[in-house]
DNA sequence: TGCCTCATAGTTTTT
DNA sequence: CTATGAGGCA
C-alpha cells in the first residue's frame, strides 16, 4: 500500500485523491507537481481504475513516458494501457484512426517544419510573387505568421498589426500565400503540426458518436503544463471531458513561456469558468531549491508587471548564494564554465548538472570547450535526429509507400537524381497522376533517360506490394539509399550511417509504419531517449522546463541574448524573457551561477561587441547574491564595489536631449556606437552625458565615463 | 531546366 | 560565418 499521508503535503493529497470532478492545481515552481500527477496515477490504479480509462497529456512524450514509469514503480505493476503523450502525438494517433472522416480517403502524412517552410517557398514562387525583391519576407517568415495566426486564432492582418509591423507592405501577399499554402496541403494529403490540433477539434466537435466513445473510454484526463496550452487544446480538453469530466489540470502561470506559439494564460485562468464546479488546489511550497536560490527568483517575479500571487518559500537552507559571474568575454565564459563543471562534478553527477541558455547556438563555445577537454555532455533544444538531411531522405521513400501523393517525399527522393529538378520532379508527378496516353509517353521517356529513376520507382513498388513490418521495410530502404549516402557525404557518411542504424532499432519496437513515421516527427529524438550516464546537461531554457538539476549555469545574460533581441521591442516580449528567466532559475536545487560575459562575438563584425548585463541581473538586489569577476590572470575573484549600473538605455538617442553646442571635433554625439580608449581598448558608447563626455561599456572593464577628446570613434 | 556562383542579410524559443 | 535567394551560364 502506498502512504500517501507521509509522502504528500496536505495539499497534494487533496490533488491526488479527488479523482471525481474538475480539478485545477496551480503548482509553484518545484511544489511536486510531477509528484502529484504521480501519485495521482498510482491512487487511480489503487481505486481500481483500468489504467486504459487514464489519458494524461503532457507537454513533452518524455514527461509522460517518465510520469508513467515512476507510477508503475509505485504499484509494482504494468501501466502500458493507459494513454500518454502529447496533445499532437494524441490527436495523431486518434486522427489516423479516423482519417475518412477529415477528409483524408487514402490516409494522409504529417509533415514537419522544413517541409511546411518549402511548401511556403514553392507556392511563393509558384504564384510569382516578391520576384527580385531582396527584402522579401524569407520562407520561415512566411510560415511564422501563418502558424502564429493559426494558433492564435486570429488573422494574419492583426497578427501583423501587433507584432510585425514592418511586414505590413506584404500583408496582400501573405494573405495569397497562406491560401495556396492551406491548399497545397489539401491536394497533397499533408497535415502539418497546427493541422492536427484543429482537425481533432473538428472530429470531436462534428462526430458525436467518436467524442461519445472517447469520453466513455478516458474516464480520468490529467493536463500536465496546462499554462502552456493554446485556445484549440483547451477545446479539444472540454470534448474529451464532456460535461461531467473528471479532469485535472496542472499549472504555473509564472512559468508560461510559450506565448509565441500561441499559448494563452487565459486559459489556465478560466478553467473554472469552463467546467463548473472546479476545485483549486495550490501548491506554494517549494521541495526543490535551497531558500536563497528562492529568494533570488522571487525577485525575479517582483519585476513583472504582471503581478504573480506567489512567494516560494522552503525548509532547505544554505548558507551559499546564488552566484553572478563576469566573464571578460564570451570565449573566458566557456573556459570559466568548463572550470565550474569540473569543480561541481567533484560534488555532484556531471547529469546532476545543467548548463541553460536562451536559444540553441548559443552553447557552441562551450562544447568546443568541453570536447577539447573530454567532458561529456548532452545536448536538448537545437537540431532533431529526424530534420537531419540523410534521415529525411530516408524516410521520404517511406512517406511514399503510405502516401504516393505526398510531393514532398517525392522531391526529395528525386533530388539526387542527376539532371532532375524540382521542375521535373512535379512534371513527372502529374504525369504519374493522370494515367493519360500523353505522360505515359512522357514518363517511358524519362524513365528511360534517367536509371536511377528506374530504380527509384522499383523499388518502390516492390516496398508498396508486400506488407512487412517497419524494421523490415527500413532495412529494405536502408540497403537501397546506401550508395546514395556514400555518394552524397562522402565526408561524413559513417557518422550518418550511424545515425540511420540507429533509426532502425528504433523501428523494431514498432508494428505499424504510420506510428514509427508520426512519432519520430512528434518528438521522438532517439539521442534523447537514452539518458547517458555523466554527461554533463546542456539545454535550451524551453528545453529544461519541468526538468530540475543539483547545479544550474545560465550563461549569456546581457541584452540581445537572454533576453533575446527580438524580444526587446514589445513589453508583452519582454515578459515573457522574464517568466523564462524564472523558469530557467527554479530549475536550481543547491547551485545557481548566472554568468554575464563583458564582451560577445558578432559574427557579422567578426569582432567582440561589448555587451550590456540583462536586465534581469541587473535588477537583482545586492543582497541575493555574490559577485565575481574575472581576473586578467583568467581566475575569479570577488568584487568589492557594487557593480555601477549603466543609465537607463531605452532612448538612447534622444535620452540626453539635445546637444547645446555644436559636437566636439572627434565625438559626433547623432552616432553613440564604437570607439577605442587608450587603455581600456574597444568599448562601445552608451551615452552621451554631455557634449564631450560620454558613458562607455568597455569589455572586461565595465561602464566609464569619459572626456571625447580621450576617444577614438570607430 | 538545372546547377553553379555571388551577394546579402541576419541570427529565439517548439510540437 | 552561414543560409537564402537572385542571376548567369550551359
Amino acid at each position: 500500500m502506498i502512504d500517501f499521508d507521509n509522502e504528500l503535503n496536505e495539499a497534494q493529497r487533496e490533488a491526488v485523491t479527488t479523482t471525481e470532478g474538475p480539478v485545477l492545481v496551480i503548482a509553484g515552481a518545484g511544489s511536486g507537481k510531477t509528484r502529484t500527477i504521480v501519485y495521482r496515477l498510482a491512487h487511480l490504479v489503487n481505486q481500481g481504475v483500468d489504467p486504459a480509462q487514464i489519458l494524461l497529456l503532457t507537454f513533452t512524450r518524455k514527461a509522460s513516458q517518465e510520469m508513467l514509469a515512476r507510477a508503475e514503480s509505485i504499484l509494482g505493476r504494468s501501466l502500458h494501457t493507459a494513454s500518454g503523450g502529447t496533445f499532437h502525438s494524441f490527436s495523431y494517433a486518434t486522427l489516423r484512426m479516423n482519417s475518412a472522416d477529415i477528409g483524408f480517403d487514402n490516409g494522409f502524412t504529417l509533415m514537419d517544419r522544413a517541409d511546411s517552410e518549402n511548401i511556403c517557398k514553392d507556392v511563393r514562387d509558384e504564384m510569382g510573387l516578391g520576384k527580385g525583391d531582396r527584402s522579401y519576407p524569407k520562407k520561415a517568415t512566411l510560415l511564422d505568421m501563418i502558424t502564429k495566426s493559426r494558433n492564435k486564432e486570429l488573422p494574419i492582418d492583426a497578427i501583423m498589426e501587433r507584432e510585425a509591423y514592418h511586414l505590413s507592405p506584404y500583408l496582400e501577399d501573405m494573405l495569397k500565400i497562406s491560401d495556396g499554402y492551406a491548399q497545397f496541403k489539401r491536394e497533397h494529403a499533408l497535415v502539418d503540426y497546427d493541422d492536427l490540433l484543429f482537425l481533432l477539434d473538428k472530429l470531436l466537435a462534428t462526430n458525436e458518436p467518436l467524442r461519445n466513445q472517447l469520453q466513455a473510454r478516458y474516464r480520468y484526463i490529467m493536463v500536465d503544463e496546462y499554462q502552456d496550452t493554446n485556445l484549440v487544446q483547451a477545446r479539444i480538453v472540454k470534448h474529451l471531458a464532456g460535461t461531467r469530466g473528471n479532469v485535472m489540470a496542472v499549472g504555473d502561470d509564472a512559468q508560461s513561456i510559450y506565448a509565441f506559439r500561441g499559448a494563452n494564460v487565459a486559459n489556465i485562468l478560466e478553467f473554472p469558468k469552463i467546467f463548473e464546479g472546479t476545485k483549486i488546489v495550490r501548491l506554494e511550497k517549494n521541495y526543490r531549491s535551497v531558500q536563497p536560490i528562492l529568494d533570488l527568483t522571487n525577485e525575479i517575479l517582483k519585476g513583472a508587471t504582471t503581478k504573480f500571487d506567489k512567494h516560494l518559500y522552503s525548509d532547505l537552507k544554505s548558507d551559499t548564494l546564488p552566484q553572478v559571474v563576469h566573464p571578460l568575454s564570451d570565449q573566458t565564459q566557456a573556459r570559466l564554465v568548463v572550470d565550474q563543471i569540473l569543480e561541481l562534478g567533484r560534488r555532484y553527477m556531471l547529469h546532476d548538472v545543467a548548463v541553460l541558455f536562451r536559444a540553441g547556438y548559443q552553447s557552441f563555445p562551450l562544447e568546443v570547450a568541453l570536447t577539447r577537454i573530454g567532458i561529456d555532455y548532452q545536448k536538448f533544444g537545437g537540431i532533431r535526429f529526424h530534420e537531419a538531411a540523410h534521415v529525411k531522405d530516408v524516410l521520404s521513400y517511406i512517406r511514399l509507400v503510405l502516401n504516393p501523393h505526398d510531393l514532398l517525399a517525392w522531391q526529395r527522393a528525386m533530388e539526387h537524381i542527376k539532371g532532375v529538378g524540382p521542375k521535373t520532379v512535379a512534371k513527372i508527378y502529374r504525369a504519374m497522376h493522370s494515367g493519360l496516353e500523353n505522360d505515359k509517353k512522357y514518363m517511358a521517356k524519362m524513365l528511360k533517360k534517367h536509371e536511377p529513376l528506374q530504380e527509384l520507382l522499383a523499388e518502390l513498388n516492390r516496398l508498396r506490394s508486400t506488407v512487412q513490418k517497419p524494421s523490415a521495410v527500413l532495412e529494405a530502404v536502408l540497403a537501397f539509399y546506401q550508395p546514395i549516402l556514400i555518394e552524397k557525404y562522402p565526408d561524413d557518411y559513417p557518422k550518418r550511417q550511424a545515425g540511420l542504424e540507429q533509426l532502425s532499432q528504433i523501428a523494431v519496437g514498432y508494428t505499424e509504419m504510420e506510428q514509427f513515421i508520426g512519432d519520430l516527427s512528434l518528438d521522438g529524438d532517439p539521442e534523447d531517449e537514452k539518458r547517458k550516464e555523466n554527461a554533463v546537461v546542456l539545454s535550451t531554457v524551453h528545453s529544461a522546463k519541468g526538468l530540475e538539476w543539483s547545479a544550474v549555469i545560465i550563461i549569456d545574460l546581457v541584452e540581445d541574448r537572454f533576453p533575446s533581441r527580438k524580444a526587446m521591442q514589445r513589453a508583452e516580449d519582454l515578459e515573457e524573457e522574464r517568466r523564462l528567466m524564472y523558469v530557467a532559475c527554479t530549475r536550481a536545487k543547491r547551485e545557481l551561477k548566472l554568468f554575464v560575459p563583458g564582451s560577445v562575438y558578432n559574427r557579422a563584425s567578426g569582432m567582440s561587441d561589448p555587451t550590456l548585463p540583462s536586465p534581469f541581473v541587473l535588477e537583482l538586489p545586492d543582497s541575493v547574491f555574490e559577485r565575481l569577476n574575472e581576473s586578467y590572470g583568467g581566475g575569479l575573484e570577488q568584487r568589492r564595489r557594487a557593480y555601477e549600473p549603466p543609465a537607463p538605455v531605452l532612448a538612447r538617442n534622444e535620452d540626453e536631449g539635445p546637444s547645446p553646442e555644436p559636437a566636439a571635433p572627434k565625438a559626433d554625439p547623432s552616432k553613440l556606437g564604437f570607439c577605442k580608449h587608450k587603455i581600456f581598448g574597444r568599448g562601445k558608447i552608451i551615452a552621451q552625458l554631455e557634449s564631450n563626455k560620454f558613458r562607455v561599456n568597455f569589455p572586461g572593464f565595465g561602464l566609464k565615463v569619459i572626456i571625447g577628446d580621450y576617444l577614438e570613434l570607430l
